[in-house]
DNA sequence: GTACGCCATCTTGCATGCAAGCTTGCGTGC
DNA sequence: GCACGCAAGCTTGCATGCAAGATGGCGTAC
């Protein structure tokens, strides 16, 4: 047998009606890949689910040229796993996997924070009011006790900073890498002490970032990102999840 | 026409007579990639050199398949620019790219130092003296005027940090963003004043990690990217490149 | 002479056909 | 009863065929 969750739904792919070539390019690849990175994403593909391209190409409704395009991507970010003749697995993350990913979300965003607060002066304090904005709704959520909405918040504000730093790199990088440890956050969402200090953290990078203090920016994003690895892996150490 | 360079050689790639198919997985797919990723790094394809898949796959002797997903791949690493309906475009680094890439380096690199720090201990030895006998190396290199041999010194230091920093993802992306930025580095090699800071910067990482002082290492590593790129990318604006 | 519109060609994206290797299950021999 | 060998099937990688859209050139009209 080859896995546990073959009857897994994949239906409902949205087919775009718009150039099914052209312009719009890897219509279908590119519908595939997002099909597929959504759904592992949301755990509606669980880890460990196995299948092959004709398998997945059927249930998406297309050949398995767009569909092997689209698993090349996942396996380079790590979503999946190509198993030589035995078909495609939904790979999981093991506690050291999650260990690496907070550690370039540690770099990258420290990136992203010192050169926020290098650019300085015109757009800033748009951001600083954004990013302030979601720090505030963090704090809200936490008061009203909904975790998930102080997760969502949380993505956004370390979404935002990413994104609106200028360097759409470090955007591309932040989101691919950070994606992968989306459900790993999720899950141990209720594991963790109340993120009290999460906002306190946040604010100090807004601080820095508005002083137009590159290095303290910086700094502080780390520190936040440290913390939070630091808080995280060994949880996931201790629960000895194989993978997740 | 196409472009001015339409009749460069690619010929030659290396046809390793390993499993055609199976589990090398991506034979020609790969080979594809690494050929032109190689021949892009090493300017045997020009910045501005257009082509369709069709020519290139005939020129490497497969069939289009495997050029498109290796064109793919070059794309969402800006290598190249899939043009709509007009083939493909060998793209070249604006100073802003630059700007980004060093931001990059500058972030996983700090990450990857900090790592090794942390690691500490067992293995860490090994690795510092490795990081300093390349330092050696482009002390030497630098003394004897060869700065060929001192930017390759260079380069496998910072490759040697990334790649034994223990975190295989920073190898990676460090790996494919720090590519990308080789050609800028070796055209304005005779343009910047002899880099006899670097190794003395390098020596300020090396002795971070050696005391087992994460933060130190970190801060020493950005450091001696944020000069390099300060360095470098206002030579790129002063030159005007448009691109390269 | 210039500008606009139409047609042909070119290029890519996807579907399908083909080949080859690994895996696995069964049969046989010890 | 167990282990080894063989064969068949399954799965992926690549080649090729097909279709559709956009671009550029050419012809015509003003």
């Amino acid at each position: 047998m080859k896995s546990g969750s073959r009857d897994q739904k994949i239906e409902g792919i949205r087919r775009t009606d718009e150039s099914p070539t052209g312009q719009g390019s890897e219509a279908r690849a590119d519908a595939a890949y997002r099909f597929l990175r959504n759904a592992i994403l949301t755990n509606e593909i669980p880890v460990g689910f196995q299948a092959t391209e004709v398998e997945i190409a059927a249930r998406l409704g297309m050949s398995r040229t767009p569909v092997h395009e689209a698993m090349a991507r996942l396996q380079e970010e790590g979503f999946v796993q190509i198993l030589p003749r035995r078909g495609i697995l939904v790979k999981g993350l093991s506690p050291s996997d999650l260990l690496e990913i907070y550690d370039i979300l540690i770099g990258l965003e420290g990136a992203a924070a010192e050169r926020l607060a290098l650019e300085g002066g015109d757009g800033i304090a748009e951001v600083v009011q954004e990013l302030e904005g979601l720090t505030k709704r963090m704090e809200l959520a936490l008061d009203a006790g909904d975790m998930d909405a102080w997760a969502d918040a949380d993505e956004a504000f370390h979404d935002a900073l990413v994104a609106r730093c200028g360097n759409g790199r470090i955007r591309r990088l932040a989101a691919t890498v950070s994606g992968q440890s989306h459900r790993a956050r999720r899950l141990t969402l209720n594991m963790r002490p109340p993120p009290k200090q999460s906002a306190i953290e946040h604010r100090d990078i807004i601080q820095a970032i508005a002083a137009a203090d590159p290095i303290a920016a910086g700094s502080a994003a780390r520190a936040h990102r440290r913390r939070a690895r630091d808080q995280l892996v060994p949880i996931l150490r201790r629960l000895n999840f194989a993978a997740l």
